[in-house]
DNA sequence: AAGTCGGGGAT
DNA sequence: ATCCCAGACTT
């Protein structure tokens, strides 16, 4: 596995993409980028990680920012627990930790939101350190490479991978070697259409010799997801609409949001809107109609507004329906507003 | 070991 | 439609 080391990290230094917080050493501005690229692609983080670190440009901003202010430069990113166990990260790290990163895995894994990988990640990039990751590029080129054709779901199988990954990563420049294997597997060793022709490491991958590399990894099928029937409403007054704030846990946890919620078995709509609003807001309704079709369709964030209901509604406050901003990237969470202003007519 | 948690791109 | 993405956390 020597000479499969010393390859990746010559293709690496080649063909490595330009990404900001590969011009950085920072400890915290690398911790960013890897919280950010949990479950994300570069793309998508690349103008995220900018603004976050102009805005939070170090440890001690970002331990002492408001939270909603965290959740607003998050907004659009997805799993917002992230946002929040970053920042009481931050204040374990300005309070225990002198304000600087633990410089060690072990001690990084116990800060809230740092798993293994990231703990690893952080280590080897920022501090040198000969740790390993293992994240979906990396489980797929191992199991390519070492012919690991057992299920990768498994623990014991999760295990050998953390195992050989932690062989590949002793030795000089952990950082990069750790690097070129996610971006090898990002590039040419793709779920899909690998290129092999193009790989270093070809001649040493059981895959190649067997030529059945797109049928690894295997893993388990996922369930279908589960179906749910939820209601939203537009409660308008004096021009403005009302917003909730999302409890802490759960999906999009600590988000403002248009007040209603999940229905229950066999619960109409018209039902289930009045017991969200009464749990919800505090709010009975006395009058609701369904809003326009064209307000409810045609953009995916408008879609969580399928099938609801508007309470007490008024004409003359309503706005003028807008076609989806297409062009933008960040959908409309409200992330920092408890009060919508309506803009239009 | 299985569920939950987002949003978006690729196929 | 389905899979996947520089995963972490809860149950």
């Amino acid at each position: 596995m020597r000479l499969a080391r010393k390859r990746l990290l010559s293709w690496y230094r080649a063909n490595k993409r330009a990404m900001p917080w590969r011009e950085t050493r920072d400890p915290y501005a690398i911790w960013i980028s890897e919280a950010m690229l949990q479950q994300t692609r570069v793309e998508t983080v690349i103008p995220y990680w900018e603004r976050f670190l102009s805005r939070f440009p170090d440890v001690h901003a970002l331990a002492t920012a408001d939270l909603d202010d965290v959740l607003g430069a998050w907004a659009g990113l997805g799993y917002y627990s992230r946002a929040r166990n970053l920042q009481a990260a931050a204040r374990v790290i300005d309070q225990d930790h002198g304000g600087k990163l633990p410089d060690d895995a072990e001690t990084l894994q116990t800060l809230p939101g740092i798993g293994r990988y990231t703990a690893g990640a952080v280590a080897s990039i920022a501090f040198d350190r000969p740790e390993p990751v293992l994240d979906g590029n990396v489980k797929r080129v191992l199991a390519r490479l070492l012919g690991i054709r057992k299920d990768i779901g498994q623990s014991a199988t999760l295990e050998r991978l953390w195992e050989e990954a932690g062989a590949l990563a002793r030795g000089p420049h952990p950082g990069d070697l750790n690097q070129a294997l996610m971006e090898l597997g990002a590039t040419v060793c793709t779920p899909r259409a690998p290129r092999c022709e193009s790989c270093p490491v070809s001649q040493f991958c059981d895959a190649w010799a067997k030529g059945d590399a797109e049928s690894l990894p295997i893993k388990a099928r996922k369930k279908a997801a589960r179906k749910v029937e939820a209601v939203t409403a537009l409660v308008v007054r004096r021009g403005k609409a009302l917003a909730v704030r999302r409890p802490s846990r759960g999906l999009l946890g600590g988000l403002w949001d248009l007040p209603g919620g999940d229905l229950v078995a066999g619960e109409t709509p018209r039902a289930g809107l009045t017991r969200a609003l009464r749990e919800r807001a505090g709010l009975e309704i006395s009058r609701a109609s369904a809003l326009p079709s064209q307000y409810v369709d045609g953009s995916r964030s408008a879609r969580r507004l399928r099938g609801s209901q508007m309470a007490r509604p008024s004409r003359n406050l309503l706005p003028a329906p807008r076609q989806p901003d297409r062009q933008s990237t960040r959908p409309a969470h409200l992330a920092d507003r408890p009060i919508l202003e309506l803009t239009g007519r």
